[in-house]
Formats: structure tokens, C-alpha cells, sequence
DNA sequence: CTGTATCCGTGTTGATACTG
DNA sequence: CAGTATCAACACGGATACAG
């Protein structure tokens, strides 16, 4: 008789634990593995079809990112959901619970931003881009101000909606917006964190600015980065 | 001629990154390795030894350990340090920044005590005792009280003050504290988070209580676990 | 076209035994 | 006590083949 089968879930289910009840210990067996977190990071602002987190997940391989999303699924992080026809895709999403875990993802990206190799100069997701306008954001550069501000990058778009010193993102047309942001990520991250002026994309065709250049202008500069500890 | 030997530290520095320019991802490349984040919390109260380090995570190898800890020193999260004669021993201390992390371990914990998976019955060690302690402490309950409470772990010793709703804590000894508890951080943790009375803990003689004794009765209720998901 | 399963080479991890 | 050496098991990622 053939030995039965061991299916991924059931790896995953008897996957090495810490057998440690400190809740950190749990986080780490729940997203430590490689990928884990960013997956979670992906799908922060909706939920994301598989090529989705694929393309923007450079370097992960299918089979990986199959039994990642099977993973957190198992633990209660995200769900497969079937869009109603006539898209009928079908989408990972995470979980109320799951979209809690930004806090941590935050302070993860705001403690390793001070590492002497953090590096701003590497490829960016949109995704990431977001979340890190929301962790740096600082609310006394920002002040009172509130201002609706869109970001297109390709076919993805975002709406930022800025007050109380703080802002909040949702994927959604831009229109109405008062300040619109048509760029790549990594091009718009070079002008908010690599202090690259807004003319100089725009002069090398990276960067459209659309309604209020002054409101631009202020933007790039809500979002210092903390200072590097000496490497 | 022979190839040039890779050592370890080279062998670290060529790691597999995710080439990612978002700060998470970068945490993950310095602590995302297993166990290191766990090495970190250990080291949360003050330097520890090698081998106190292998006797707190359970499971660890000395390898690995080691491993972890050269990966860490390079990335400049902590260091060597030799305590001056007569003591002469070695040991691992945190950096300024990798006490930083603190806030991000605390978070990663906050988030996964609500998984259907966490069971507070598990072993834990005295820091991470004393982290959760730090994480979950309500500064509702706690009100505008003061104190000062000592905690003994056989040869480990914390002393906590308590104001403004929050806990500060540090390794030290209990000499002064209005109130010490005497056990281990298992037996603490099912009174302060199982609900298990103070009395019957010290009639199964795997809790002391020395000093303030309502104060002791107050402190067990200053730190609610979050609501689980259902599971 | 969108995933999912399987094979395989390589590198990482961990248990045990051992050394200064 | 503080690690190293060795070796087996597993995880990762790439390629490819398969399924809805």
C-alpha cells in the first residue's frame, strides 16, 4: 500500500515551532517565513490576484508564493475570495485581522530604516511606497493641513487623503484629487526621500504633475527620514 | 590554486536579499532569519551570555546561535562585549538602535495574541515575560498608581515601576520593591494572563508573594489580553 | 490566461559530537 | 563555557508540466 501523501498544508501545519507562548515568538511562526511579511505588505491597501503579488514580489517563485498564501490562509491572515462574474477572478484579501498587522509592519520599517544599509535607491512596489508614506509621515511638517492626493503608477492608483498630521490611503480613481502624481514608485520615492527635485523627473520624463504644484512641492517635504545610526 | 575560502560573515553579506527598497523588507534581510528576533528579545534587559541565550530558546543550536549572532553584529543590531576581570566572561549586548527594535517586537506580539493559535500555556522565558508585560499593560487600568514590584526567576531578577499607566522595567535586584513575586515566568504568566488566583499559585508552591498583597492582587488585573479572532 | 503541482540543484538549518 | 565540525534533512527558487 502506498505511504499516503503529505500535502503542503499538512507541512505547513506541522512546521517547525518555537513552542514559546511570548506572542512575538507566534508572530514569527505565523509571517517569519521568507516572503511571508511582504505578501501581507501587498495586500495592505485590497485585496491582489496572485500574478499581482507575483510581479511585484521580485524574485519569489510561484510554487513559493502558492504555499505562503496557503499558509496564511490556514492561519486566518487572508482569504481567496471570487469576484462575482463577470470578472470571476479570484483575489487574496487580507482578513480585519490581518490588515491589523500594519502596526507592526510600520515599526519593522521604521526601526530597519535607520540601518546604515538601508538603501533608498532599490526598486520600490507601490505598495511599499504607501506604507511608507504612512510610517514616516511627520505630523508636525505637516501641520493643519488636509489636501486629496492621487498617485498613478501605471495600472495601479492610490488616493491619500491628508489630515490631522496624518494620512490615510485607499486604492481609487484619482479623480478629484487636488494634486495628482503619475510616476513609477521608485521615481516618485527618489524626489520624496533622495531630495530629487520635482522638475528634474519631471524634466527626465518620470514624473507628471498634475493640479497644485505648490501642494507638491510641500508634500516632498512631510516625509524625513529618520537619521541613520552610524555604519 | 584553491578557490579563497568563504567565511562566514562573507557568506552573511551575500545573502539572498529581496532587493527592496522599503524599509520592512530591509528588517526582514537584518532580523528576519529565524530566531533572530527572538535572540533580540533575550537580549532586551541587558547583556546576556551565550549560554544563558542557548538556555532561553529552547530548541536553538549552539551553530545557529552563533550564526545569529555574528549575522547581527555585522549588521551592527548588537555587540561583544568582555566584562572586565574578575568576571571576564563574554557577552552580547544590544546596540543603542537595536534597543530600538523593541517597539517593533512589541507590536509583532501585540498582533499575534489575537491569533486563534496563540496559547498562553506554552513555555516562556523571563523576558519575554517581562515583554508582554510592557505590551499589553493598560494604562486604563492602571490609573495614576505608582509602585515599584520586583520579580525573581531564581537566578534572574527585574525590577518594574509603574506610573502614568505605564511599566518601566530593568534587570535588577528587588531590594526596596513594595511588592516581589517569587516564582517562575510560567506560574506568573497563568495568574497574570490564565487568571489562575494569586493563592493558588502559592499553594502548588510555584509562587511567592512578598510585600504589598493587594497591590499584588491589582497588578494581575493591569494587563488584559486582547480579544481573539474567532478561530 | 491564471494559477497549481512536481522535479531538481543548491543552500540553509539543525542535531550531535567534539575541541580549546 | 563558548563555540566548531560534520552530516542529514529540509527549504528555496527555477524550470517545466499540468489544470480550470
Amino acid at each position: 500500500m502506498k505511504l499516503k501523501k503529505v500535502t503542503p498544508s499538512e507541512k505547513a501545519a506541522r512546521n517547525r515551532w518555537y513552542d514559546d507562548a511570548c506572542g512575538t515568538a507566534l508572530a514569527l511562526e505565523l509571517v517569519g517565513e521568507r516572503w511571508s511579511l511582504l505578501i501581507v505588505r501587498e495586500l495592505l491597501y485590497g485585496g491582489r490576484r496572485f500574478s499581482e503579488l507575483k510581479a511585484n514580489l521580485s524574485g519569489i517563485s510561484a510554487n513559493i508564493l502558492t504555499q505562503r498564501l496557503e499558509g496564511m490562509e490556514a492561519s486566518g491572515i487572508l482569504v481567496r475570495k471570487k469576484l462575482p462574474p463577470p470578472a470571476s477572478v479570484q483575489i487574496y484579501e487580507l482578513t480585519p485581522w490581518g490588515y491589523e498587522s500594519e502596526t507592526a509592519i510600520r515599526e519593522l520599517g521604521r526601526w530597519a530604516a535607520r540601518s546604515p544599509d538601508h538603501d533608498t535607491t532599490l526598486p520600490l512596489s507601490a505598495a511599499s511606497l504607501m506604507t511608507s508614506f504612512r510610517t514616516m509621515i511627520s505630523a508636525e511638517r505637516v501641520g493643519d493641513e488636509t489636501a486629496s492626493i492621487g498617485f498613478v503608477f501605471g495600472p495601479e492608483s492610490f488616493l491619500a487623503q491628508i489630515a490631522n498630521g496624518w494620512i490615510e490611503i485607499r486604492r481609487a480613481g484619482v479623480e478629484g484629487a487636488e494634486l495628482v502624481f503619475d510616476s513609477d514608485p521608485m521615481s516618485l520615492a527618489s524626489v520624496v526621500y533622495g531630495g530629487r527635485p520635482i522638475a528634474d523627473a519631471e524634466g527626465a520624463g518620470v514624473l507628471t504633475v498634475r493640479g497644485d504644484r505648490a501642494l507638491a512641492e510641500r508634500f516632498t517635504g512631510w516625509f524625513p527620514l529618520p537619521a541613520k545610526v552610524e555604519g
